[in-house]
This record gives C-alpha cells, structure tokens and sequence, in this order.
DNA sequence: CTTAAACTCTATGGTAACTATAGAGTCAAG
DNA sequence: CTTGACTCTATAGTTACCATAGAGTTTAAG
C-alpha cells in the first residue's frame, strides 16, 4: 500500500509518516518504480503503536527507546517499568501544577466580579503588584 | 540600568528580555552611547507582570492583549474578564485529559509488576495491541 | 492517446517561547 | 593597554508536527 492509504488506516497524517521515518520511528520503507514509499501490514501496527504510545504523552525519544527494546529479544524490561514510572512521575508534577495554577486563576478571576473599567479592574490590579501566595511556577 | 541588572533584578534572562522587545512586549528601550539597552523601574515592573502572567501559562499574545488594555484608559474590563474565563477552561480541561492519561497510565504500569523479559513485558503487550478503554486524546 | 485529477516526491519554512552560540563591539579596572 | 565582564546582532536549535511550492507519477475519463 501507499502512504496514502496508510495514513488513512492509521489516521495519521502523510507528512507525519514521512516525519516518522525521517525520525527512525518507522524503518525506511521500500519504493515503487515511480519512487512511492510502498508499506505493509507491519507497517500498520508499527505506525498503530506509536500512536498509541504519543496519546499517553511519550516523547519520540521515549517511544524510540521503547521501539529498541521491544525487538531486543530477551532483554529485560526493567527499562520500560523505569521509564512508565518516571512517565507518570511526569504527568502526576504537571497535574499538581495545573490544580495549583487553576485554584490561583479563580482567585483572581473573583477579584473582578463585574464589568468595571480597566483602572478598577481587581485581575489587572492584582497582576500588577500581587504576586500569588502560593508560587505556582510551571515547567 | 543596563539589560543584565534588569535581568537580575526579575530573574528573567538576557535574551529573553531581548525577546519580549522584539516581540513587543517591552516597548523598544532606550540606548546608550556605546549602544546598549538602557531600563527604568517601569521596565521592571512591566517585566515583573510579564512574568507573573506567564507563571500562569498565559501566552505572550494573551498578555500583549492585557497590556494593551491595561494602558487604554476608560476601558471596560469585560474582555479580561473573558479571557480569563476563557483561560480557565483550557486549564480545566487540560487537567482532566491528563487525569484519564494518569490512570491510563497505572493501569498500563500494574500490567507489568515485575521484571520480565521484553517479550513477556505486559506493557509492551497492551501498547502493541489494546487501545485504552476510555480514549485519552491529548491537545 | 491525451489530458486532467489525484496522488506522491523532496525541500523548505512556519509554529511557541524561548536557549545557545558565534563573532564583534563596549566599558571599567589594574 | 590589556584583560575580563558585559553587551550587541544574527543565526540555529528545541519539539512534533503542519503547510507550501514545484516537480514527477499514476489513474480515470473522454
């Protein structure tokens, strides 16, 4: 099959397959006459599985690790247990960091209840000389 | 003051500070003999709310509209007020995609408890064949 | 057979919000 | 007068793609 259809099976992008395999996430695939990449059902599920691995928020990096191990037969997969570990870790840092930056955002959001004008405006106020209380600093 | 006590004094780097002139965040600052950017305290404290506006994820578009009104006197404030209304769903929603992502995640995790050898890794399994159950799709 | 549409190719530039570097100029102290 | 610290501009890199140009290929219709 051609790219095309690939893509559509896969529900990804043309120019994202030609990425990926630039990227060595796919293995450079074989040509047409005409110089068409030509793919086949290995392709699919290769293509399927670093969907699936980018929807959980891995990095390519991560995922190409994850590629490496996943045809290193008979390695062991500690690797991959540290890698989800640290992963979650991740995503845990971030939502505490989200809730934090959320409840501070309300915070300012009821400082300016009504239409006022830009000088009494209690956000632009706060802004301006309030630094939050709890500092709520992101990645 | 000079570019690096202004980027002392905020704890903002040099070339960010750089940055936000040329993206008209810091209106074009004034300059000495010799050619160097020269500050004022207002510098500061208008570098000061830039960085408090980006501790909250604000991008710099966001702000360079808040700025914009926070100098046009006699506004109303009701589109700051939107925009933070506005801001605080995207938060909101961001949490809850990474909360599902977390759970994803364990789940994934607790399929694989121990060492393994790669081909037995549960991990490995789930990600080469099953799709979450509750699809997490990310931004 | 020809031609037009639909597809594919490579190469390049854009996105956001910076960071890092090169190579040159400025300034103060020793 | 030279050394070191600072500053300048311009450019490239980061991540994971998307968009475009300009060319070639294939397929279907006329």
């Amino acid at each position: 099959m051609k790219i095309g259809e690939l893509a559509k099976k896969t529900d990804c992008s043309v120019q994202t397959i030609r990425y990926y395999e630039k990227e060595k996430l796919l293995c450079t695939a074989q040509r047409s006459d005409g110089n068409f990449r030509l793919y086949n059902e290995a392709a699919v599920e290769q293509l399927q599985f670093i969907k699936l691995c980018r929807s959980l928020d891995l990095s390519l990096s991560e995922i190409r690790q994850l590629l490496s191990l996943k045809s290193s037969q008979g390695a062991q997969c500690d690797q991959i247990n540290l890698m989800m570990d640290d992963h979650i870790q991740q995503v845990e840092t971030r939502i505490k960091e989200l809730v934090q930056l959320r409840e501070y955002l309300k915070v300012l959001r009821r400082s300016c209840p009504s239409k006022r004008t830009v000088e009494q405006c209690g956000i632009l106020q706060k802004l301006s000389s309030n630094p939050p209380k709890t500092s709520c600093s992101l990645k």
